[in-house]
DNA sequence: GCAATATACTAGGACATCCAAGGGTTTGGA
DNA sequence: TCCAAACCCTTGGATGTCCTAGTATATTGC
């Protein structure tokens, strides 16, 4: 990491959109561009605890949501639908942690199309041992205080909603779609 | 954009954090990774409305930033600084932005290792446009409540600061002022 | 003045993300 | 029944980010 610049950037960009006559839209675009670089700063940090692991954190997710189904095996779509991220790049992260002996493909057993990805027991442990480093880490040290962290939450679960992320309301349970 | 899931998938895995007995960073944990995929629902909106001007996020940012200096020009390293990116992805930027003829690479007058990224007239219309078209169709509906934003600059600001992304104070302050 | 250190940019490589396209499997309507 | 449409996964390509290393230029210290 650089040396902190004496200014913060966002705010600057700020001024120069109310200099050029943008004041309705120069909060929200602070806004955002403060969430992009946030992303950034996390990442980075997380990226960091997990490197002793193998792991990046695409990978981790991968694992972690594998760890929490109860059989350990996932269909891939229903994987990149809950990581929501591009099919493809659910198969470039199972190519590379069953190369690593983390995961492995099996065929479904009614749909011929569906791929099934499992945790080995070598992967559930590595899952484990990287929650708890991330926990101890990251999480327990995220530099947000509080009733920052309720904030964000809300704030942005209203805008993941809105956005068609998903479509229920907060506090509930059922799981649907059981083919 | 898939169909929306039925259920909050970030607020499913803070589900799974207390069912494991770390209540204690269940809701830093949900909030970070709120943050991570706000983000790329944003970039995704994003480069989809700077698409048309033949534009990346990368390379409009650098064009803003441009667009800003007085002259129109910044060394390389300022721009990496400012932007908060490694120096190899502006190099990566300015490459081809260059090669679509938006900005040139100019010699500094007086410093030999440094290059000086300067605007061309093309460079500076093509900021202006995409920028009305951000403004418009991104900034404009940002999906985020007014007091919202508000809380966001701040916790994400507080954030980036200690982070140590910058050292200067909050530019309107309501702590007791020092000086 | 000259060598050692620091700084600036670039080349090459590893990863991740998305999109477009292709081949196999299932489903559903004619 | 049967074929077209829908669905699932993978391959190949484009982009961006970071890291490491290498080259060139400046600055510092003796």
């Amino acid at each position: 990491m650089a040396t902190p610049l004496p200014r913060d950037p966002i705010a600057d960009a700020r001024l120069n959109w109310e200099r050029h006559g943008w004041s309705d839209v120069a909060a929200p675009m602070a806004a955002i561009t403060a969430i992009m670089r946030t992303q950034q700063l996390l990442l980075a940090r997380i990226e960091g605890v997990l490197k002793p692991f193998g792991l990046t954190f695409a990978r981790y997710e991968l694992l972690a949501l594998l760890s929490f189904a109860r059989s350990g095996a996932l269909p891939m779509n229903k994987a990149s639908a809950l990581l929501q991220v591009h099919p493809t790049s659910v198969t470039n992260a199972v190519d590379r942690l069953q190369q690593a002996g983390l995961v492995l493909r099996s065929p479904h057993p009614t749909d011929g199309r569906t791929t099934l990805i499992e945790l080995t027991p070598e992967g559930r442990t590595l899952a484990k041992r990287a929650t708890a480093a991330l926990n101890s880490e990251v999480f327990a040290q995220s530099g947000f205080a509080e009733q920052d962290v309720d904030q964000l939450i809300r704030i942005l679960g209203t805008f993941r909603r809105n956005a068609g992320d998903f479509s229920d309301e907060p506090a509930r349970a059922e799981w649907p779609d059981h083919h």
